[in-house]
DNA sequence: TCTGGATATATTGTATACAGGATACAAAAT
DNA sequence: ATTTTGTATCCTGTATACAATATATCCAGA
C-alpha cells in the first residue's frame, strides 16, 4: 500500500480557492460572476474583497475577464477574430511542441498518450462530454510536457481557456467526439513513426476540423435564436 | 487656436505604478527587488503594501518573479533550456506574424517599418544601446500589431521580457548592433516583395543570430569571471 | 562547542476602514 | 417634457489592523 506519509493537506490559500471558483464559473459562461463587483462576489464567497481582487487580477491578465470600474467584471468573449487567432496561435504552437516530440517520443510516453485517447473513446461511447472534454485538455496539455516545453504548455493553457466554453458546445454535435479520437490517434501515430511531417500534418488537420466544428456550432446557434 | 476642452489628465494608479517601476528595476538585474518583502518595498516606494502585493502578483503570473512565502522576491533567470525554448517560442510565433504581414503589408505599414530601422541604425551609430533596444523592441511589435495579431504581440512581449537583460548585455558585442539592422533590413525588403517564404527566412535567420550572440556573450562573460 | 527550546521579530494572508469619485435617481427648474 | 441639480448609494483604490506562521536570536544545559 501507499502509505508514505504525505505532507498535510495545506488547504489553498483564499486567493487560490476565489481564483478556481470563479475560474469555474467564467468557463461555464460566467453568468453568476458578470456585472457583479468584488464585494458581491466576496460575499457569496464568505471571504473579503482582498483575496477575490487578487483573484480577478490574475483572471484579467490571463484575459479571461476585463475588470470596469464601477460597473463590475465583464466577462470576455472572443471575437470572431480573436477565435481566429487562438487557432492561428495553437497551430504555431501545438506544431512546435509535436514536432519536438516526434524526435524524441519514447515507449512509456506513447503508453501515457494512448491512455488517454482510450479513455477519451470511453468518453465518447457514454457521451460524457465533460469527462471527455478533461481528458481532451490532458491529452494536448501532456505533449507539450513530455516535449520538455513548459512555457509552451502554460500558453496553450491559456488559450484553451479562451475558447473552453465555445469548445464545449461543439462537442454536441452528432460524431465530433468520434471524430476527435480518430484525429488523435492519427497524431499518436504519426509521432510513434517519429513522423515529424505526419505529425505536423495530423495536428494540423485536427486544430482545422476542431475550429470548423465550433464555427459551424456558432453559426447554427444563430439561426436558432431567430428562428426560434 | 486649439482650445477645445481636453479630459483632464487621468494619472496611473498606484498599482500600476508600483508595477512599473519594479519591472523596470528587474529587467534591470533585479538587485534591488531580489529578496526584498512586501513592505520593503512599499517602503522604498512611498506606498502602502496593497499596490505592492498586486503588482508583484502581476510579475509572477508572467514569469518574471517568484514569491517565496517569508524569503521575499526571487527574481527568475532563464536556464539554458528555459531560454532556448524561448527561442523557440519566438521563432514559432514571429513566423506566424511575418507571413500574415506578408500578405497584407501596405505602402504606411512599410514606412512605419522603415522608420523605426532608420532610428536603429542612428543608435547603432551613437552605440546607444538603451534607444536601440527599445526601437528593437517596437520593430518586434510592430510586426503583429500591423498584421493584427494583438493575442500574439502580448505574448511576444512577455517572451521578450524573459530575455531582455541578457539581450541588453550581448549587444555589446563589437558589430551586433549593426548587423541587428541588416538583418531587419532583410525582413523588411521580404516583406515589401509579399515574399512569405523569404520573410520567415530572413525572421528565423535573425532569431538564431540574436540567439547565438547571446549564448557567446554568456560563455565569454563566464571564462571571465574565472579568468578576472 | 553544540543542541534544543523559549522568546522576539518579521512576513504573509486576510479582513476591515476610509476617502475620492462614479452612478442612479429624485426633486427642481426651464 | 426635458434638462439640470442635489443627494444618496455604491464601488474602487489604498491604507491599516490583525492573526497565524515562519525565521532569527538568545540562552541554558549537555
Amino acid at each position: 500500500m501507499d502509505d508514505k506519509l504525505k505532507p498535510v493537506e495545506r488547504s489553498k490559500n483564499l486567493k487560490e480557492q476565489a481564483y478556481e471558483k470563479i475560474k469555474e464559473a467564467i468557463l461555464e459562461g460566467g453568468q453568476t460572476v458578470a456585472g457583479r463587483s468584488e464585494s458581491q462576489l466576496a460575499k457569496v464567497l464568505h471571504i473579503s474583497r482582498t483575496p477575490v481582487r487578487e483573484a480577478l487580477l490574475l483572471l484579467a491578465k490571463e484575459g479571461l475577464v476585463k475588470l470596469l470600474p464601477q460597473r463590475g467584471v465583464l466577462v470576455l468573449q472572443l471575437t470572431q477574430d480573436g477565435l481566429e487567432e487562438v487557432f492561428e496561435l495553437r497551430a504555431a504552437l501545438e506544431t512546435l511542441t509535436v514536432e519536438k516530440l516526434a524526435k524524441t517520443l519514447s515507449l512509456s510516453d506513447l503508453k501515457r498518450l494512448k491512455e488517454l485517447v482510450s479513455r477519451q473513446r470511453q468518453a465518447a461511447n457514454l457521451k460524457n462530454r465533460v469527462e471527455f472534454l478533461d481528458v481532451d485538455e490532458e491529452f494536448h496539455l501532456l505533449i507539450p510536457e513530455l516535449a520538455g516545453l513548459y512555457k509552451t504548455q502554460e500558453i496553450i493553457k491559456n488559450l484553451r481557456d479562451q475558447i473552453r466554453l465555445a469548445g464545449y458546445r461543439a462537442l454536441a454535435r452528432p460524431g465530433r467526439m468520434r471524430e476527435v479520437v480518430r484525429e488523435h490517434e492519427k497524431i499518436i501515430a504519426a509521432l510513434s513513426r517519429h513522423d515529424l511531417a505526419g505529425a505536423k500534418k495530423a495536428l494540423l488537420d485536427h486544430l482545422a476540423c476542431t475550429e470548423k466544428a465550433l464555427f459551424e456550432d456558432q453559426r447554427e446557434d444563430q439561426r436558432d435564436e431567430k428562428t426560434g
